[in-house]
DNA sequence: TGTACATCAGTGAACGCGCGTTCACTGATGTAC
DNA sequence: TGTACATCAGTGAACGCGCGTTCACTGATGTAC
């Protein structure tokens, strides 16, 4: 093995600190939110010294981004799993079942859910793909049964009416966690959802 | 005049560096955004020193937050103004064009935008009434739309509905101007607004 | 197998910066008599 | 009108804290011969 090739041993080791370092990273967030993660902590709890960290992440930044890939695969996850077993169900109600996963999804991972979009992106050209791609995946999830219940539309439409649609759910999801709506509780966010998914798809 | 009385003079000073701050606060979040508010830079701007800051605001948050009043109240005045003497189009069409002045808003005056969302909110019981009566206000002109256009429902469904609408118009505004979706131009947001209105209106 | 050497993970104290907030002090404004 | 006094806006240097990132150094791992 030439020197340019990596040592297993080390290399190996590279891979289990990063592997810990997301893990403690996000158990972080989960319980104090993106703002609550700090190196010297994170180094603490990883048995490692600060400077460690920047041997397998550029900076803290790209440490949350591996957080919130995961983050991100997860939700995939867990919206694709939510119609498993409903194919037979009208398109409608599968994307009402879509977006009550997305719901919890949300509601059960606040702080995960919430450094999605808190993290400031740094430009469209650093989002690395694997992050665009498991976008691309959700808005696929979504597409099939918005292909299904309007029929009209081009394959491009449909892409643009399953992102509208995520963004609407996202939009009531959005405000309603952070109680931005003056008087509307949790428990009554569902029913909105469902409200407009229902609304829309009546033809 | 009691001691308890504020004299003139030194009062209507107070409300006057008030001002000065809030305008100064503002034009900077529109150039450079919330985060780069600094009490120093303010009060170099003001012509006063930093202390003289807390003298009229508790802390630097009750001033972005003043800051953010204004805003919200701008974003009523723009979205009430939309449907101004087209009182005779169809309810739906007024819904699109109070939702593309949000749109329009959102876009051309970002930062200001973004710093309603972005900044922490306190507790909830420390939200300025005048805060939540603006976004009544804001609600309120949705809703007449709403109600002529869902006649079945009460008004407490209307509420509710307004809200619902005004959350998804949001949603969508908020991914699509921070390019979170994935090869949405920006052009194509209105399009996505307004479709996704016009077939909720669809009886 | 053994020796000299190169590489680079790993270390953690120190750097550097930013910045909100405080506080002892001053001086202008206004009150009491 | 004049004098003594109280109040509080206004000052800005200093406090206090947090924290990402660097860097000179060490030692383990692996290579060359």
């Amino acid at each position: 093995m030439s020197k340019v090739e990596a040592p297993s041993k080390v290399e190996g080791r590279r891979a289990e600190l990063r592997e810990t370092l997301v893990a403690l990273a996000e158990a972080q967030i989960v319980q104090g939110g993106m703002s609550s993660v700090k190196a010297r902590d994170l180094a603490g709890k990883a048995g490692c010294a600060v400077g460690a960290i920047y041997n397998v992440f550029p900076d803290m930044t790209a440490l949350i981004m591996a957080v919130n890939l995961r983050t991100f695969l997860r939700i995939g996850v867990e919206v694709a799993g939510a119609v498993v077993g409903h194919e037979a169900l009208a398109p409608e109600r599968r994307l009402v079942l879509l977006a009550r996963a997305y719901l919890r999804f949300a509601d059960q991972n606040h702080h995960l859910w919430k450094a999605l979009f808190d993290l400031e992106m740094p430009r469209d050209s650093d989002v690395p793909p694997a992050y665009n791609q498991a976008l691309e995946e959700l808005f696929d999830h979504i597409a099939r049964p918005v292909s299904e219940l309007f029929q009209e539309l081009d394959p491009d439409g449909v892409q643009l009416m399953a992102r509208t649609l995520f963004s609407s759910v996202h939009g009531i999801v959005s405000l309603g966690l952070q109680n931005r709506l003056s008087g509307v509780p949790l428990e009554r966010v569902e029913a909105m959802i469902e409200a407009l998914l229902l609304r829309v798809a009546k033809t």
